[in-house]
DNA sequence: GTGGTCTAGACCACC
DNA sequence: GTGGTCTAGACCACG
């Protein structure tokens, strides 16, 4: 399966979900009118409780993201591509700001930070 | 006052009020032996309630960059300039190394992460 | 066909079909000893699961609206006419009766509802 | 308290609280700024679990009604009450619009539904 | 089988 | 005390 769940990464598990689905979609890796896995086998899969997935799920369908579909499970909405692609760049953006703001606040120079940013670009894109 | 706060910033807000401690002692700001704010007044200038600086002022003498002088108040370390140098490269690195990790299994190429990036540093480092 | 399904009505979809055989043999559409449509062929109009049909067929066995023949399918009862006619009344009295008493306890005066309904109705009679 | 739940409405719990809490800020009867129940009290008090009112309290919060006062409680938001006034006019007269559609699919006339309408509201707010 | 709802009880961060 | 999150397990409607 294509989402990985980290319990330490401070964001909630749900919410994990919630952006790893988001994300599958702009990758194409969910493509509209596909089902999702089923409440059940994604929780079984990831090793946490169904409620989790179906909370995530949830907001998945109040964000238009997802819809369901009577008895057959839930599928991604026919405009959710072009929308999870604007919304990657602005989640990934965003938590970006954020640690970079706190690294200017801790008294980093701007030249500091690129340097520690370019090693872990590279160190991640490496694995 | 050095330290600012982000309700929205996803971190506790105490575990914020920790950090920003150490990055004020590691930029020099707080020098070891000066004396820290009060929990009262801290929690005044930053909006937030006393008990929440109280349980960041207990985790910081955990970590010995604090120390309680009788009667004073609080104080920095002999030896805390040098560890908190040390830690802010590894808190930023790794906040940094996570948001890089989701860039990136979101889909998103080096190339149009380093754009990311550096257009966020350029707005950051330009306030 | 004299039914209509609304999937957004709230009520349950196999509840709907049930209601509206009623309706159909209260109005005279169906009449005592005419056979209805087989569960397949209503499935295959309203477009919803042939369990759907089945299961309200089933509810209205059970209340005597509707019986089997062998070999030919299910036939309007022969006193079901009055009991629709009588519940008819019965079923629309107290779905209004819901809707007026959360309208009344949303504040609404009566003089506000009068004119809500009064609306409502011309709409819908207008159709 | 100023909410009363039906366990036979047909909508789901936590529905009705989430419109009974829209209702009673359309009303004034909670006013913007004003903190509402507690999830514990107020679960205590319809006798649910604390988590159905949960769930409907975080609707009001994406809806924008109710906002959080960390670690104080959930607080009516300042614009809440004329968008309350506004969805209260359109949840009535769509529950009611749907009541009629169905009398009308019924056979019933426009008077006779008149005259069960006029009966529920005389019969209602007699209480 | 599917999702939707509800209950029960737990731990956490914050005031 | 507060809300937020998670787990566990139940029942229902629908396909």
């Amino acid at each position: 399966m294509f989402f990985h769940i980290d319990p330490a990464d401070g964001l909630a598990i749900y919410d994990q979900v919630v952006r790893q689905v988001k994300f599958a979609v702009a990758r194409g890796v969910l493509s509209p009118g596909e089902l999702v896995p089923s409440v059940r086998e994604l929780a079984r899969e990831l090793a946490i409780n169904p409620n989790t997935v179906a909370r995530a799920y949830q907001q998945l369908q109040t964000e238009k993201v997802l819809q369901s579909v009577r008895g057959m499970g839930l599928q991604v909405s026919a405009d959710a591509r072009s929308n999870c692609r604007k919304e990657r760049q602005q989640l990934i953006a965003s938590r970006i700001a954020q640690a970079i703001a706190e690294a200017r606040q801790s008294g980093l120079t701007a030249e500091e930070l690129q340097v520690i940013v370019e090693k872990q670009i590279a160190t991640e894109y490496a694995k």
